[in-house]
DNA sequence: CGTGAAATCGTCATGAA
DNA sequence: TTCATGACGATTTCACG
């Protein structure tokens, strides 16, 4: 994992469908060697996937909302990770410090389905209460950007 | 956009390598009209890139927070999106309704280092004060799947 | 890590439904 | 419009130095 690999990181985050030549001539190797980087990389877990970003209002998914999930008792198990994958509008899911113990991040078609999303949450063991923020406008959503551009 | 449209994307969200010829099968259509379609989705902004998913720890962005931003001004300017925009920490900034203006998810190497971003959030005109919540650990993230699935 | 060859794939033109 | 077919060029992929 040296400078080369995150730099290649950095360029497949901005467009994955680069050839490798290219690739090669960025970074200054061939294209065999940038192969060979490139799969090592997803071999370790460190590139998890390669996937296209869709825009989520041309699913339909036009409401985005942040809601923290209050409890009286400890939520940090892989049931409630459980629970909260099988709900399908349900985009992130964090156990988190401070007076709420998980955030989730939620995406719906509507007000109404969100509502329906937030029945849910609370049919989860322990949930004792829900505090939801609407998201009126996203600046912007970009992956973490390698250490080395700072 | 038809149902085809929405199966490819879903297989696409998936894994973004898999041949024409591939995806072609799964949804009873030529390689050369997937490809014309995948075309299309991407000219309409539908799929907006196509990147590698990288494990922040890899890089060793550790620490993830949200962060509501609270202030004495309404935030939700172009200018307030080019200060987040600025540091490359700032990975989400949402304009959001509630007691907060402003919703951002964070990424940094260490709590010393979300210190100083924390520094740069105050340092933005209008801005009150900040809450910042710690992920302790991340349950699961995932793009929104299409309605389609649910 | 570079080179080169072989297999695969993306890409486009053509024609048909 | 949308799709299938076929052919060409580019790219991936792998063995070897």
């Amino acid at each position: 994992m040296d400078d080369i690999d995150r730099r290649l990181l950095a360029l497949l985050q901005q467009d994955a469908t680069l050839a490798y030549a290219t690739l090669g001539q960025a970074v200054g190797l061939s294209a065999g060697a940038v192969h060979e980087r490139v799969r090592k990389l997803r071999e370790r877990g460190i590139i998890r996937s390669t996937t296209v970003d869709v825009d989520p209002s041309a699913l339909g998914l036009g409401i985005l909302a942040f809601v923290l999930i209050e409890s009286n008792a400890w939520l940090g198990e892989r049931s409630t990770a459980d629970a909260l994958a099988a709900i399908p509008e349900v985009c992130e899911a964090h156990v988190v410090a401070g007076s709420a113990s998980i955030l989730v991040k939620i995406r719906t078609t509507s007000t109404e389905n969100l509502q329906v999303v937030l029945k849910k949450l609370f049919e989860i063991d322990g949930v004792t209460g829900t505090h939801a923020i609407l998201s009126l406008e996203t600046f912007f959503e970009r992956p973490a950007g390698p250490p080395t551009e700072r």
